[in-house]
Formats: structure tokens, sequence, C-alpha cells
DNA sequence: GTGCTTGCAAACCCTTTGCAGTGAA
DNA sequence: TTCACTGCAAAGGGTTTGCAAGCAC
């Protein structure tokens, strides 16, 4: 990442008439940089590696910004309701538990299943949420290693 | 709904070891009657109706009781993310945006989507929340009744 | 230089906790 | 009668707002 002003999503930021500060680009490398979903303060104390003067308001107020530019998505889970993943995550996702990652899938059956519901309830559907949540590959294996390891019996 | 004592979440809670009050009666008669996702504050608007002493902290305890025995679930929302609908509303469910009721629907391709993306993705997956919302079969009549009538340009 | 943006402090709101009186078993 | 439960008041924690200084343009 050479140079940060030149990220689609600073280039957005520019574009909705939003000047590009360095407390914003910050937010903005944090969120790119980690593919995961972050609360507030977790991006606050990561972006302050960046840029350190960042306050939390700030970091609020910036998240309000990219919400409503849909540069970053807020994620809900059973704990926390004002996590943020960064742009591209659609509406539906999966979510590692351990490491927070977060990544798309392939929606295709998403689509199929909707229909289905829409013509057995009568119900018009605007919208849908599909958060999944599990152990990522590289959560798995480290799971799996800490088991072989006699030493760790946590 | 004759003896609120005999509905099946009422016994839920006896067979727990929890007294069966007067504001937790009202609390799990507001729940049964309203097949909504409420917020606390509106299920204690509610539940003085039935019980005026009904205070909004012994909503909340309520309601994590009923949470922690699977009687009640923590619906979230884009917006809300402390709203409770009634039991038996698993982790897949269909709200109205006009009336908040909330319904579940049959999930068997769900199943098969989550077994796609496990393969695709290699992440294992325990744990989906699928929530879908639109508009019920009564606020879509409603909302074309509104548009046919020429005085409500609202 | 202009005025959008920032960070601090304080306000705000929703949720949780402490406590003494109350009432279900 | 006992002690779990309740409601009030107050504390707590996360989020939002007000304002003067700072900085992107």
């Amino acid at each position: 990442m050479p140079d940060p002003k030149q990220t689609p999503m600073a280039q957005s930021l520019r574009q909705a008439g939003y000047r590009l500060t360095k407390p914003r680009m910050a937010v903005l490398q944090v969120l790119q940089e980690n593919n995961a979903s972050l609360n507030p303060e977790e991006i606050c104390r990561r972006g302050k590696s960046i840029y350190e003067p960042l306050g939390l308001v700030t970091v609020y107020r910036t998240l309000e910004i990219l919400d409503e530019l849909g540069l970053v998505r807020r994620v809900h889970s059973e704990q926390h309701c004002h996590n943020y993943a960064s742009a591209g995550i659609d509406r539906h996702y999966l979510i590692c538990r351990e490491c927070h990652r977060v990544i798309e899938f392939p929606c295709e059956g998403l689509h199929n299943l909707i229909e289905g519901v829409r013509q057995r309830t009568g119900y018009t559907i605007t919208d849908h949420l599909l958060e999944l949540s599990g152990l990522c590959p590289a959560c798995q294996q480290k799971q799996e290693t800490d088991q072989h390891s006699p030493a760790n019996s946590d």
C-alpha cells in the first residue's frame, strides 16, 4: 500500500466532497489492512499507531461518514452491534469467531431461498442480512496444533 | 389466553426454579401477544397495561432470564440491537419493517447454502443469523389502500 | 484565508447495580 | 416465615454534541 491517498476508499471520500485528513486516512487504513469486524475503540487504538493524536470521537464521526458512503458496513453479532468491517462486504458475510476476520461468500443460493420465502409467506422482501460464523481454516489449524501440543491444557 | 400461568413459557420459568411473579407474567404476556420484536422500553410500556407498577429495570432482568432459558430471542436489526421477540423464533426470521412483526420461515434451503459455503471457503460454520426484512401482507395492503386514498399525500 | 474537521470535555441515553421493602412459595 | 424478586435511585459505559483550535483545500 504505497499511497493511502490513492486507494479507492480514499478517492470515494474525496469525490463525495469530504476532506482527506490524517485521522480519516488512519481509519481507512485500519479497515483496509484488517479484514475484520472491529469496534470503534479497537479501530481507534490501531489507528493511533498510524496517526497518534487520533481521537475516539473522530473515529465515530468518520465511521458514520464511511457507512453513509457505503465504504464500511456495520456488522452485528450476538455481542457487538457497533463493529465495522471494510467496504465490499455485502449483506452476507462469514465471520471467524476467533480472529474476527470477515469474508464474503457467493450467494446464488440465497436469492432462491429468499424467493421461496416470499412465495410461501406473501411478504415482500426488500433486505437481508445473513451472517455465518465459525472458524476460518487458519484458526482451525491453530486449534488442532494446540490440541496436539501436550503442554497446552487450556 | 385464559390463564397466563398455564402457558408453556410460564411453565418453563417455574421449572427452571424461578418464581412466577406478576411483573414476569406481564412481560411474558406482552411477548406472547405481540409476535413482534420489541425493545425493553416498549415491552415495559405495554406491560404496564397488564401490571401497572412494572418497572423498566425488571423488564431488563426478566428479559435476561428469558433469554437464558431460550424463551425469547434477541433480534438484531440495522437500528436496534436490544429488541426481543417471543420464543420459538429460530436464528432465521422475517421482520416486517412497518409493524415489526416477526415470523419464522422454513429453512431447508439454508442448510444447503451453508454446506456450499463451507465447502468453498474451508470455514467450519457453527452458527448463522439470517434476517430478512420487508413488508408483511397486511402492511402491503395497507400501503396500497393509503395510495388509493386521495387525501393522504404523506 | 475559509470553513470543514478535530479533540477535548461534557452531556446524553440506555443499561446495570445497590439496596431496602414486598410478596410468592 | 423466608428469601427471591421488585422498583427506585444512582452508577456505569458507550455514543453523541458543543466549541475553540487546527489544517486541507
